[in-house]
DNA sequence: CTTGATTTTGATAACGTTATCATTTTATTA
DNA sequence: TAATAAAATGATAACGTTATCAAAATCAAG
């Protein structure tokens, strides 16, 4: 017998019609249905163990309840929280999640857009492996991106406010008595090189009338593994400290950057944060536990995940006339070990 | 027009039966039709603009090429560089990833084993979230579990041989000259307690005649996030300080609770591994960028992810006298900065 | 060239749901 | 109570593919 019984067995078995058994057990609201028959229809539904056919539910309808997240490499310690967020918020909307990743394979996330209209995902989440992704394949998918990018301009995205972020972090430190900030940056392929950091920087610097050169740059690559950054980063930091700099603090773009310079100062047995104060970005969890616990300008991923699973569906659920948002989330700077008032270098 | 082409629409275009068509367009193997008219089908199926039908084909069959994944929570370390192994090795078979998660709720998990069915899943990789998940609603669901609890007799099973990883660690410490080992354990779900750890434990130290008292012990609840797993280890490593132990050496049974142990170690000032080693297990990304970095018992994720992956899809593809599998993988220490020989305390 | 075997193609019936419209039943009002 | 409106149910046609079987075309061998 297996799973096989179907709404015109359960029709035959309460004497109802096809029509009206859908109507109750796979009915969009509750309407239309006097509660005597819907009894009934449930009752017989169970007796003989009906279990809805979702797929040909989706053919019928020419659609389905998932939507895919395509992202490039799901072990970037960014994206788990991410997933999560969307996940909590399209469980309440009976959403699924198809996962796609690419490895930073332009071809493999070409492939997967190409998957998602043949199957009919309900929409996407796209967190695009670089700037120039070719999204015109999905022209008639909804879609939300994860990027706060100028390249995609015709479309709804969602992001941190990394450059406020970057102003938080470099104004407390400020505040704390630093005069010569370092800038740890990682050319992430998202952004069109790491420009924006530096300018900030500069602006920062002569608004208020301190410090500031090329020397105090560090750039490292972040699009290979984190592992792989952490080493590279490791490397530049030790070159950073042969220089002698007078750095009291740094600022790094990504947690990975400032655990890798934390890692060198424990090393060398720089104190942090009473020689050094190093301040990083996303708030991943290493930052919670290493030692001592960094400071960080948190992004919050589970909100971010959350927000874009709950456009998405709108934008699902209400496609006509939708308006292309744009949304940027602040950062907040969390204040933990690795960073303090400035001191006295002996 | 949209993409509304259809098979008929191709056949008509060429002339051809509407039979022909799908055999060239969708049929299995490049059987029974001939170069001329595969060519035919070809061009009129690119000119006007064909795409396949995903969902109509899916309900035709009643089967799907998706897989499912099912875990507790996604911001647990484990777990994503599993799924990748899961993903790169599926994409080879044409498959695709459903991610459904718990949050360790078996109403929740309960209703994703329910959707995999309605939703007709080809197979399902899961990590149940308590050894007594109900996993009958799957009977006939190809499924591979992700553990070595013995509650799931009659399924086929992989996960890392986590007792012979621990003797591994235990070996080497004692190699390094320790006798004083404490014990660090995570009550995870999927065990039944960690007895078996304690016992393991007992005997290795009575074979070799060396001390060992339960105040050696210290245990800790793991099935709740991983910040908050660190945070309550992290009391109950002040607790087992305090109490001045004899330990030159502690075997954690996870990365969370050895990371917890080295926090509070460098925040007491105990010099890692000069007066103290850690070994941790699993292999997680936040041990490796540690300061010092981690000696870990490892657990190879990706591997497990692709040895899954690959037995879910033969048993998928060959379900007649399919053998039940029990795959125990070795776990591999890799020494890195917190462990070293036995010096004496001062 | 015939016959029979084999390959290639064609005609057509599902698959189980949802959507549309028609019909019946029930509720409302004068 | 009749007339009308509203609610509830019924009958039935899709959706686009795959699978089955029948028919036609091609090939092989005598």
């Amino acid at each position: 017998m297996s799973s096989k019984a179907t709404i015109v067995d359960v029709a035959k078995e309460c004497g109802l019609s096809q029509a009206t058994v859908a109507r109750v057990l796979n009915g969009q609201k509750e309407i239309q249905v006097k509660e005597k028959t819907r009894k009934k229809v449930l009752s017989a539904a169970k007796k003989i163990g009906y279990e809805r056919n979702i797929l040909a539910a989706n053919f019928r309808r020419q659609k389905t309840k998932s939507i895919a997240i395509s992202i490039a490499d799901l072990t970037n310690p960014f994206f788990p929280e991410l997933i999560k967020g969307i996940q909590n918020k399209i469980r309440e909307y009976g959403y699924s999640i198809v996962q796609l990743n690419n490895e930073w394979n332009p071809k493999i996330e070409q492939d997967n857009f190409k998957y998602m209209i043949q199957s009919r995902v309900a929409g996407a989440i796209i967190s695009p492996s670089h700037p120039k992704a070719d999204l015109k394949i999905l022209e008639r998918l909804p879609v939300i991106l994860l990027t706060n990018s100028d390249e995609f301009s015709g479309y709804d995205t969602i992001a941190n406010d990394s450059k406020g972020g970057m102003v938080l972090a470099l104004e407390r430190l400020f505040e704390l008595g630093h005069r010569n900030i370092a800038l740890f940056t990682g050319g992430s392929m998202m952004s069109a090189g790491s420009s924006w950091r530096l300018q900030i920087m500069k602006d920062f610097c002569s608004n208020r009338n301190i410090f500031f050169s090329e020397d105090l740059c560090v750039e490292c690559d972040m699009s290979v593994s984190s592992l792989e950054s952490f080493s590279q980063a490791r490397t530049a930091m030790r070159k950073f400290l042969s220089k002698d700099t007078p750095a009291t603090a740094i600022f790094a773009s990504n947690d990975i950057l400032a655990l890798a310079a934390l890692h060198v100062a424990n090393e060398k047995g720089i104190k942090v944060p009473d020689e050094l104060s190093i301040i990083g970005m996303d708030g991943i969890l290493s930052g919670e536990i290493s030692y001592p616990t960094l400071t960080t300008v948190e992004k919050n991923r589970s909100q971010i995940g959350s927000l874009a699973a709950k456009s998405l569906i709108e934008k699902i659920e209400a496609p006509v006339e939708w308006q292309t948002k744009k949304i940027i989330l602040p950062c907040k700077l969390i204040e933990r070990g690795s960073s303090g008032p400035v001191r006295e270098k002996k």
